[in-house]
DNA sequence: CGCGAGCTTGACGTTGTTCAACTAGAGTGG
DNA sequence: CCACTCTAGTTGAACAACGTCAAGCTCGCG
């Protein structure tokens, strides 16, 4: 990874609440801030270390990668930018819960906790957004959470491969750049189950997929397959 | 359900950051408050409906229900008193996502939706204060994801009692007012499942359980089975 | 005393994991 | 330019986990 100075005041600071900022708290911002770069597999912030940043995403797309007792690695989400992420992180506790990986080439811009939660706590409009995104994220934690409760694999698999197409590349067309076992951990499943799902939904014309590319032909089978289970 | 003027200063504001609130917010929270009471089974906040009311359980234990398209019911948390209730569906979006439901006989107050985000727009600390709230229900959500997908039946029935004990009811010897089918909903698995283990666990000592009455005899094992999925 | 909801048990079938073998492509060094 | 190796992907078979079904039980309540 590699820094460089960060003074660029209209780009990623729209999306962090701008409007909601006087030009003083936008320098204490900006001064506690770097812009890094990071590549594909690089880990941006660590499970279990201490949650020093708030990170924001600028450009790429990452996971957030759980790994639990048995080193079972298990991906809670796929985010891409332009994201504000590791707020869960910090604005309770002090250790970070997951860890958030790159799965491609990623701009991550680094503002330390101190500046953030000095904002926090003499900014309500600022403190009330950070507030909505972050009951955004818990909602759609809930969902997945609700998704992995109550669905078949079939189901699991074919929820990921909506949101990948609608949330994640915008497109039904796309590059994946998860693996087959990324998938599987994603949706807690084996990998097999993953690869198995995938050749069959493509027999039957639902999507098409070679290697890494991925097109979905059927989304509204695809939507019956989730909403079944 | 039964209202009564909710004019107690002392008491349950005390939980929902008093401090950082002048006398002038107080009031505006107390006017927009009414104490009501509600018995076991009943409805606090339905899923589908507008989020009008942030809700503060006072006194009681409630479950939060998702109730999915097959008509299946899904627990996604027991939560007992004092605890903020319902400001995860407030604060981004206008419709509930799950339906809030009395275990046992609660006390709750409501306060109108229009008063809490008055205050968050223009208290610093209080919205900060609700922020951290937020950031530990998530917390405490994706840390349930994690039990769901990774661990085994028992693990997860295992992680459920001890919650119970140290969260809910705060002993190791409790009246549970779940149902073993609430038990399985919470769980995810079946009612079936879930009596096959307890029974197994009052054989093997780890419990003990008549009824409604449930003792964790060997917390160790309980937590080892926990640990190991 | 009898009814019904919740609880309990066992048999059986489905779903999904694990294991083992195999294939294909990408990188490496002679 | 060809082995060699390493990783990701693929396939099928055996096995374990779990849900479903059907039957019987228990206890509180009318």
């Amino acid at each position: 990874m590699e820094a460089t100075a960060s003074k660029n005041r209209t780009g990623w600071l729209q999306e962090l609440s701008l409007p909601f900022l006087t030009d003083e708290e936008i320098s204490i911002i900006e001064n506690a801030s770097v812009r890094l770069a990071f590549k594909k597999g690089e880990t941006i912030i660590k499970q279990g270390g201490q949650s020093t940043h708030v990170a924001f995403l600028e450009k790429g797309i990452v996971k957030f990668n759980y790994e639990n007792d048995q080193n079972r690695n298990l991906i809670l989400a796929i985010v891409s930018s332009p994201k504000i992420l590791g707020g869960a992180n910090l604005f309770y506790q002090n250790n970070n819960l997951f860890s958030i990986v790159a799965v491609e080439a990623c701009s991550v811009i680094l503002i330390e906790a101190h500046a953030i939660l000095q904002l926090l706590r003499n900014n309500a409009m600022f403190s009330f957004s950070l507030l909505q995104l972050t009951s955004e994220m818990f909602r759609k934690t809930i969902i997945n959470f609700v998704s992995l409760a109550s669905k078949h694999k079939e189901g699991r698999i074919a929820d990921i491969i909506i949101h990948l197409a609608e949330n994640v590349y915008y497109s039904n067309v796309f590059q994946l750049s998860l693996t087959r076992k990324e998938l599987a951990e994603f949706s807690s499943c084996s990998s097999e189950n993953v690869i198995m799902t995938l050749s069959r939904w493509q027999k039957e014309k639902i999507i098409r997929c070679s290697g890494k590319e991925v097109e979905i032909v059927d989304i509204n089978k695809l939507k019956l397959i989730s909403k079944n289970g």
